[in-house]
DNA sequence: GTGGTCTAGACCACG
DNA sequence: GTGGTCTAGACCACT
């Protein structure tokens, strides 16, 4: 389930889209599978539908849902193979921070790859 | 020189925290040197005076800089040591945020280290 | 047979009244013909009855169908006049439309008429 | 200026978007104009600043403007050929109803084009 | 001043 | 039941 950290400094609509994205790549939601409704969703997150519409609404613009008139909202064919490529696409743009910061520490790619491993390993263990 | 992007999510001023820290970090400004004017900076970077202040406030505020009254902003002594653990910091973070990604893709440790050599070596050819 | 677009913005039941019409027009049903049942219509297109039963009730409502008490729905002798005026008051509408956008686009008379032929040909030629 | 038909079938956002699209063809804002801000247009138009927020969200996205933190929306470099090419799309879409509409009233090429002409003639004169 | 987010609540069309 | 639109009004961060 989705959950809502209404302090961060991400939108909850932000955090209910990368929410859905998470479940629909880990399989939750398959293609063609119906999402919940945008009043049942807002009642289980205690948000206000708008606020869920919104997310949907995003999540349908960059085609990783659909909508059937008075039926709901359903994950498109394709959204696994995008979502797949986006979050790879998200992971470089760190990667690439990554280094914009270690150059400004001077560090050689030796270094920053010991750093990479040694933190992968921590966070792996949790 | 530091580059402002005024559509970019991130604040203008934090965008001018980072760099300035950044240029610290490289050395472009060592410790006690004085920092450019608020005002001098703001005309650089095409920017209101306010934004400048607040950023140089912040970095007051985390040690940082430290203000001579009437002769404008220096570096701190101790601040390429902060900064190099802030940097560290942050490095992490980024790490933490790729191995999320990782999870929701299913990815092991070894397709993640993966990804991470391939863009790290992409990027340093630039 | 009459496609359905469960996602488009107009409205299924509207999308049945056009395809009738234009199969009426094209004389796939002819005056007195009966049309088929709601019911089948309704597994034809998969589509709930209450929608086909909706649109039926509009043509009626223009006089383009009538009912049987329990023998189903039937084109009326008049329909294809009827039709015929309005299928070409729904052209003079694109037509405005057209002009409209032309309009915007500071196109004169020439490069319109020079637009409308190419895509006449082109569409034709499928 | 940019009128609102309240009765219309078309929300009221889709109105705004329209008619800052046309304004922008037409050259009532060029590239990098600042658009009259959310709060100006809601008052002018006299429309909740939500409904502008949305039409303004909107343009953005299809990346006809766009925002500067603090300063409003601006005109993007390039939004008027897109617009065109998006006009152009739209006078396409019309032809094609155009086309099918007469398919089904066995119409042949000469008389489509005549109807044309003669509609697209009256439409000028006013 | 600028836009961004969110809630509450209303009304509507569609299936 | 479904989503779509709109208003009113609040609060926030940023320039």
């Amino acid at each position: 389930m989705i959950r809502i950290n209404e302090s961060s400094p991400v939108p909850i609509y932000q955090q209910i889209i990368e929410g859905m994205q998470r479940e629909i790549l880990a399989g939750v939601f398959a293609a063609d599978d119906r999402l919940p409704s945008i009043r049942d969703l807002a009642v289980a997150l205690k948000v206000n539908p708008n606020t869920i519409s919104r997310a949907y609404q995003e999540l349908a613009n960059t085609g990783t849902i659909y909508f059937k008139r008075g039926q709901g909202a359903f994950v498109t064919q394709k959204s696994t193979d995008d979502l797949l490529e986006q979050a790879r696409g998200q992971m470089e743009k760190h990667i690439i921070e990554i280094v914009a910061i270690a150059r400004s520490m001077n560090l050689d790619r030796q270094a920053v790859r010991k750093i990479f491993d040694a933190v992968l390993e921590q966070q792996e263990a949790k």
